[in-house]
Order: structure tokens, then C-alpha cells, then sequence
DNA sequence: AGATATCCGTGCAAAATTTCACAAATATTG
DNA sequence: CAATATTTGTGAAATTTTGCACGGATATCT
């Protein structure tokens, strides 16, 4: 199939095309062209027709796009059409924070479970209802409440062990918070969010426009 | 200037390379080679040669990179031979964590100043410190603490006029953590920090690799 | 209805980025 | 010290990604 020829840089634009439209359907916009998608997005009109073109044709001509329809047909590209169940490790500051935050859920992803490795906190009970399991038990209760995304929320010393484990349960695609590169077998898939590398762009770029 | 040269990503790469550097000085590394280097960070070797290249020479034929010599480098170039002054604007769990979160302050970023609109949180004192500020005292506030980088962990519907509030206070570089693309004049630096678009990545990749 | 305007889908060219492959420099071995 | 082994820096090729520009389809206006 066509999976590994459609370049990850458009799945990353058709999930913002997907955030400006549901912008647009809340402000109740029925029809919009590329060229104003484009303007709201950042992005060159061209490259927006190209990046749905992969997946078919979704605009009349003379005429755009219909906002609901396009936002359904990405959604359902991206596979936002059900649910997703998430597990996440580490429950620091930035772990809870994640929890908490209610856009996830809107979004149609869940955190089904948490975990520490802090024998403290295992067994306490989050505002948000999940109970702090153990590390030792990720196995288990991944396989049983369907975890299909793991999240890492350790320090980057933790990160690896903490990869590993999700791994060995089965869960084939892991959010990364720790500030280090995950080793992964093939056919996993690995996301890094990483606000240091993200800082230093900026960093970098005061740097330059001084000089 | 060679500034508008360097392609963007080649100082994403340099700023992973800084991090693998930095390990490797922990673990008394003294000298390393590309090749090495690049299994670390899963980059092809000739890429970091390449991307050295736009700032100098810094190995030796033969023999390879000096750890501790060339992560010095690597930061000056990023600019991080200094501490950059930081302000927070929207004190929510993400808000919080950020703040909280001790690895900003060991790679040189510091929060200098946090604001929020809610007249609740206004004036108390987070445990790191620092006193919210009202939003209306932005501009004073960022002019006397020297902020040179605005971060944004405000809901979707707040993050613009945040944006435009950092603006007029005249910082160049904006971190941003809503979902939402900002608009922002020529000129400004912005970056994007966006879980729901990772996650967007990974429910594609495994949405895909089902059929 | 014909003329004009809008706007998508796409072939093709241009630009950007990555990777290869090798000369030049350094180190090591016999 | 010559021969062999490493490993960088880099020109050139290969690949990927972007952007232009235009045919074709739809709508609107007179």
C-alpha cells in the first residue's frame, strides 16, 4: 500500500489542516478554498491540494472545500474515528499535568492507565480517577485495558527501561517526553516532544538576528 | 550572514547532537566518531559531517571529534553560553509543570517572570518562586526582567492575544504549547510544542499498519 | 447562453535535503 | 619509514519536497 510512499511531514500538515477546520466548523464556515486554508495555516495553498491529493478528491472546482467533509475525511486518514487508548509513565509534574489535561479527551485519546516506579505514590488515586499501578504489573494491565499508545513522562535517565517495557507488552507506538533517543525495533512508532530542542531553535535564532 | 543558509532542521540536529555530546561527556568519553555519534542519535554519519560544516571544522581526519570540545561548540553556536530569561504566560497544570520542570534551568533557560488572567491566581506565589503577574503588567514586567523568549501554556482561545501581548513587549522568540497557529510579524521566531499532533502521527502509523 | 471569474487537481520544474563516495589528513603497524 | 587503517570534510549524485502554472470543472454575471 501506499503507506511508506506519503512523506511524514504531511500527516504532520493534515493534522493541523484538521485543527484550523475544526476552528472554521465551530465558527461555522460551510465552504473554504485552499488559498484561505492556506493563509490560516501558514502554509502554500499548492501544498495543501497536493497533501489531500494523496488520499483522493475532496474539493470541487470553481468552487473548495466543504469544512464538515474535509474534516471528516482527515479525520478519518489520520484514524481519529474512534478512540485511543493511551498509558503513561512517569507521574511527575509534567505526568500529571498531561493527565489533567482535558484536550486529549476531546481530541479521542484516553490515558486508560498510569504507572511509577515510586513505591509512594503506587496505589494512590489521580484527580482524574486512575490508579497509580506499579511498573511491574505494565504488562498486565496494558494487555488488559487495550493500551495502544505509551507515554513516556520519566527523567531521561528512566526513559529507555520505560520504552523497553511498553515494548515487551506489545504497544507498537510511544509519545516521548524524556529529552533523549529512544532505541526502538523496526515497525515501532516514536514521537518526541521535546522542548529543549525546541528552545535551543529559538536560542539560536536570537543568537543569529543579533549579530 | 550565513544565518538565512542553514536549513532549519540542521540546528533541530545540532541541538540532539548537543545532547548525545553531553551523555557521552558524563560516561568520560574523550573522543568519538561520526559514525558512532550517528547510531546514537539515528542519523546518517555524513549528515553530521555535513551539518558541522556550515559552522567550521571541528574533528580531526583519522582520528574524530574531541566530546568535550565539540559540545562547547555546539552550544556556542546554539547560543547557549549564556542563561536565557524566560516569562510564562497561563498558570494551568501545563503551565505548572513547565515551571517546575528542573531541566530548563540546567540547559540555561530560566523563568524569569509568570503571568495569568485569572485575578484569582494573581498575586500569590508559585513554590519556585516567582509571583503571578496580572496580564495587564506584561509589557512592564517583560521590559524589566529582560524576558527575551515568551512561553504560551494558555488554553487554544487565549494563546493569540497572549502572543500579542509579548509582541508589543517587543520578545523576538515565542515557545508555543496551544494548538492553534499564531500569527506573529516577520521577523519573530516561533516554535510549536504540540502533543495532539504527535499523537495524530501515531494513531496514523498504527491506523496504517493494521491494514 | 455566452462571457468571465473562481478554484481544484496535477504534470513538471525548481529548490532543498540527504546520501554517497573519495581525496586529504592523521594514526598505527611492521 | 613505508604500508595500512581510520576518519574527516566535501563535491557530486540521488532523493525528497515544494511551488508554479495551467487544464478542466463549477459558479456567477450580464
Amino acid at each position: 500500500m501506499k503507506f511508506s510512499k506519503i512523506p511524514a511531514v504531511t500527516i504532520t500538515r493534515l493534522s493541523i489542516y484538521s485543527r484550523c477546520l475544526e476552528t472554521l466548523a465551530q465558527e461555522d464556515v460551510k465552504i473554504i478554498a485552499s488559498d484561505k486554508l492556506a493563509q490560516k495555516c501558514g502554509i502554500n495553498p499548492a501544498q495543501i491540494r497536493k497533501d489531500l491529493a494523496y488520499f483522493g478528491e475532496f474539493g470541487i472546482r470553481g468552487v473548495g472545500y466543504f469544512v464538515k467533509e474535509l474534516l471528516f475525511e482527515i479525520k478519518r486518514i489520520l484514524g481519529l474515528n474512534k478512540t485511543w487508548k493511551m498509558a503513561l509513565v512517569g507521574i511527575g509534574n509534567l505526568g500529571l499535568a498531561l493527565v489533567a489535561h482535558e484536550n486529549f479527551i476531546r481530541q479521542g485519546y484516553e490515558f486508560v492507565a498510569v504507572f511509577d516506579v515510586d513505591p509512594a505514590k503506587v496505589g494512590r488515586r489521580l484527580p482524574s480517577g486512575q490508579v497509580i499501578h506499579n511498573m511491574d504489573d505494565l504488562d498486565q494491565v496494558v494487555k488488559e485495558k487495550g493500551v495502544e499508545i505509551g507515554v513516556i513522562a520519566t527523567p531521561a535517565s528512566k526513559a529507555q527501561s520505560a520504552a523497553y517495557r511498553f515494548i515487551s507488552a506489545g504497544v507498537k507506538a510511544l509519545l516521548n517526553f524524556a529529552p533523549i533517543q529512544l532505541q526502538v525495533p523496526e515497525g515501532m512508532a516514536v514521537e518526541n516532544v521535546d522542548f529543549t530542542v525546541k528552545l535551543d531553535n529559538l536560542a539560536y535564532h536570537l543568537t543569529m538576528a543579533e549579530s
